[in-house]
DNA sequence: ACAGTGACAACAT
DNA sequence: TATGTTGCCACTG
């Protein structure tokens, strides 16, 4: 077990309990707030990794994909993430979270509506 | 000690 | 639009 982890993985979890409740970041955003541009792949490790203790106090269903994409897609963890996401009032569209409504920040340009 | 592997994403072709 | 390559961190056999 020892999910010890390194420096990254901690900065990770602890960038990860921030996010609030109906907000969502995605892998890559995280990478790059640590300073890792191309560390999206490295946040994922991180989230993997997590106990279920450590899952426990870590919003990890908060962490999504490119474009608001779920990547565990059809697995059990995806479809959890899923109903966690809805029941905090995340909207999905197209089966893709609404980045412009609850992402920190929109990568296209904003939707005329709302 | 070394290779494989695993929640991703940007870039090149 | 689709496919291939590369970067990133840590753990396991």
């Amino acid at each position: 077990m020892s999910r010890a982890a390194g420096a990254f993985f901690q900065q990770v979890y602890a960038l990860v309990r921030q996010v609030p409740r109906g907000r969502v970041v995605t892998y890559g955003q995280v990478a790059r707030l640590l300073g890792k541009d191309r560390g999206a792949r490295a946040v994922g490790w991180a989230l993997r990794a997590l106990g279920d203790e450590e899952a426990a106090r870590v919003p990890w269903h908060r962490v999504v994909g490119s474009g608001g994409r779920v990547s565990l897609g059809v697995s059990p963890s995806g479809l959890e993430q899923r109903r966690r996401l809805r029941r905090e009032g995340v909207r999905f569209a197209q089966g893709r979270v609404d980045l412009a409504r609850h992402g920190l920040h929109p990568p296209g340009p904003p939707p005329s509506r709302r």
